[in-house]
DNA sequence: CGCGAAGTTGACACGCCTCAACTGCAGTGG
DNA sequence: CCACTGCAGTTGAGGCGTGTCAACTTCGCG
């Protein structure tokens, strides 16, 4: 990790969990964040950092995973430019067996605990904000793991992708993450995955052109 | 259900959620609840249901299942007396997928939420006390998740035990569900857990003494 | 060119789900 | 009071998906 000197580009009044604050707030909050690059692969935090703090990516990707009990590492969710992540830590303090990596050279603005509980005394609005963020967050989670509970591995596979596609608006797109990452992501690994996709490939619903290309063969994108 | 006068007790001021509102605050939203008793097997809501409200339970046991794509139930977690539910749907409105049912007979305060966010507006420092709340929520749900999706069955249920056995203060308690239900709670079904009872008793982990007893026979509850 | 990581493919075993039959128990009604 | 019914729970047989292990190929990069 690397400090940079504070950033042109103001992270604070983009973003949704400060919008409504006036300009001398803003201000305020603007000196006590931190800007900070990372290089891919380092740590931001993990179960044993107790220094908690709120995130704002600026730049980059990161990688949100829980290690359970038995060693096994599942990932949750990835962070990309413009999302904010560590709500809870502000309110509750560390979170537990949440661990968060770099997976390519990301800058972020940070704003530290204390900082923030001081600024809610001042600006009580702020915790419906708050409130709202984390809602979604959650929401988003839920959802997410819902999936990961119920279902095969091609089951979890094709809605990845038929999401994938609705995001990215197009049938024929490269996947956002390597295929390993997509199989922690998908709660299973590389060789299981693979073969999946053969599966899919096989049942012509996906199509593997060149160069990585994953085109999808379905006339309507039936999602819930 | 069937809509109960109003209650002598208090459902407003015991909840954390509001106790620190000043008390002509508190008289106003008494007048806004409703007070209602679900008969077992009741549905409070499903994922048709649009009208978002908070829960405060006051007796009884509700269950909050989310059912995935392919039409299987997952049992998120349950609510007994005291605790709040329904926080995000608050704020972001209806919450998807998600299914609450009364597991016994249940008496519930309902707040609207309609009537919540202009009570907001007026007590802004209720948002962070809403995003506590929501926050301890997500934490318990990551946790609770995380184990589902890694480990076997045996793993899983030894850990239910185990939690459930320092919950009770004591290594013989009785299970505080149907089997049934504890298989949906566990990601299974009754079939395969009931297998996974007798594993654990031919490892003479437990012992299932008269009457659906369980007796953990652990030197050290070692949980992390 | 050579190294290491990513990805693929095969053999194999095991856990879990499916289906099904059977038991035990509680509630119901004749 | 005792069949009848229905549901919870158990047990068995069988099959499929997935993780494990391992070998091999491909790719990117110094």
């Amino acid at each position: 990790m690397r400090k940079l000197t504070h950033p042109n580009h103001n992270c604070i009044s983009e973003t949704v969990l400060f919008s409504q604050l006036p300009q001398d707030e803003l201000n305020m909050i603007s000196k006590q964040i931190n800007y900070i690059e990372y290089a891919p692969g380092e740590t931001i935090f993990d179960v044993e950092d107790d220094s908690d703090r709120l995130l704002l990516v600026h730049q980059g990707k990161l990688k949100i995973s829980q290690t359970s009990s038995n060693g096994k590492e599942q990932t949750l969710y990835f962070l990309n430019e413009g999302d904010i992540d560590g709500e809870e830590s502000l309110i509750i303090g560390s979170r537990h067996a949440v661990t968060c990596v770099a997976v390519i050279k990301s800058r972020i603005c940070e704003i530290r605990r204390g900082d923030f509980l001081t600024l809610t005394k001042r600006q009580p609005t702020i915790g419906l904000s708050l409130a709202i963020s984390i809602a979604e967050k959650m929401q988003k989670l839920q959802t997410q793991q819902a999936n990961l509970l119920t279902g095969s591995v091609e089951d979890r596979l094709l809605k990845f992708l038929k999401d994938t596609a609705e995001e990215t608006d197009s049938l024929s797109f490269e996947l956002p993450m390597s295929k390993k990452e997509l199989a922690a992501y998908l709660g299973t690994i590389p060789a299981t995955l693979s073969r999946n996709f053969t599966k899919l490939e096989e049942k012509r619903i996906i199509s593997n052109s060149s160069k990585g290309k994953i085109v999808l063969n379905i006339t309507k994108i039936d999602n819930p």
